[in-house]
DNA sequence: TACAATATTTAGCTTCAGCTAAGAATCTGA
DNA sequence: TCAGATTCTTAGCTGAAGCTAAATATTGTA
C-alpha cells in the first residue's frame, strides 16, 4: 500500500468550490438514476434465465419488500420503461431495454476490469454494484483499455 | 484469474439471489454512510487551507442550501463527530477526525489510482467522489498495488 | 452604542425509498 | 369448481435529504 514519495503532507490541492459543487451534484444525480438502472438491468438479467420476471423476484434479488418493488415498478411504468399490466410478469419496453443494455454494458465492463486487476470475482461483483453508476465514459474507456491490454496475454472472464 | 470458458453470450452467470440481495444491501448501507463521510472529510479538508470552516462554506462546496447543511451538521453533532457550538465554526471531534482521515485515505487512493490508469485528473477527481464509498478494502488494495507498480517508473501525483 | 448587513438556524414543506398490515387477484388441487 | 394458498397491490407510516422563507445571532461600522 505504499505510494510515491509525495510531499510531507498527503494532501494535494483542494478543488475549487465550483468544481466541488459540480462533482457532488453529479453524484446526487447518479443516485437518482441508480434505482431506475438497477431495476431495468435486473429485469433484463432475470429474463435471460427464467420464463417470467415477477415483482417478487425483484424483491428477493434486491432484498426489499414486495410492496417496495411494486411502488418502484409503478414509477418505471410511468416513465415508460416497463409495460403496464398489473398482476402480470414484468416486461421492458423498447426504451427500458435500451437503458438495461447500457447499464449492463457498464456493469460488465467495470466488473471485468476489477477482475483483470486481480480482485476476487465475488468481491468484484459486489463492488461493481455500487461503483457502476458513478463511472464516467472517460474512466470506463480507461478500464476497457486495461482489460484489452491484459487479454492479449490471458483470456479472462468470470463470475 | 482464470475461470471457465463461458458460452458465446456476453453474459456470464447470474449471481444467486442471496448474493444479489447482500450486494444491494451493501450499496444501501454505503449510501447511508456517504453524507457522514463527505461532511467530515470536507471539514477536515477545508480546515487545512483556511482558518474557519463554516456551514456556509460546506453549503457552497456541496452545492446545497445553508439550511440543508445546518440540518446535516446537527445530526453529526448528535453522532459525536462535530463539536456542538451554534453560530461557531465547525470543529471535528476526535472521532470525527478519525473518520475523516480514513475517508481521505480512500479518496486519495482511488483518485491516484484513476490518474495512474490514465484518466484525466479533473475527471478522476469527479468520479472519485461517487466511487470512493463503494470500494472494498480488497479492491482498494488492488488499486494500491497498481499505483505502486506504476510509480516505480513514473512519478505521478495530481489535482 | 446602535443599526445595517451578513450569517446561521428554525419552521415547515416536498420527494424518495423503505417498511408493515390488510385487501384484492390469481393459481392449484381435491 | 371453488377454497385455500400464494402473489400482488393498496394504504398509510417512517426517516432521510433536499428546498424556501422567516426568525434569530453575530459582526462591522458610523
Amino acid at each position: 500500500m505504499e505510494t510515491k514519495p509525495h510531499p510531507p503532507c498527503p494532501y494535494p490541492d483542494v478543488p475549487s468550490a465550483e468544481k466541488h459543487a459540480h462533482n457532488f451534484k453529479r453524484v446526487r444525480d447518479a443516485h437518482r438514476r441508480e434505482i431506475v438502472e438497477d431495476y431495468v438491468e435486473m429485469i433484463a438479467e432475470l429474463a435471460r434465465v427464467q420464463d417470467d420476471v415477477r415483482t417478487s423476484h425483484l424483491a428477493e434479488r434486491f432484498g426489499v419488500s414486495n410492496a417496495t418493488v411494486t411502488n418502484r415498478v409503478q414509477r418505471l411504468v410511468g416513465d415508460g420503461l416497463i409495460e403496464d399490466a398489473p398482476y402480470q410478469p414484468l416486461v421492458l419496453t423498447e426504451k427500458g431495454r435500451t437503458i438495461a443494455q447500457e447499464s449492463r454494458r457498464r456493469h460488465v465492463l467495470v466488473r471485468d476490469f476489477l477482475i483483470a486487476l486481480g480482485v476476487d470475482p465475488d468481491i468484484a461483483e459486489a463492488d461493481t454494484e455500487g461503483i457502476e453508476h458513478h463511472v464516467s465514459e472517460e474512466t470506463l474507456a480507461a478500464f476497457a483499455r486495461f482489460v484489452d491490454r491484459g487479454s492479449a496475454a490471458t483470456e479472462t472472464t468470470a463470475i
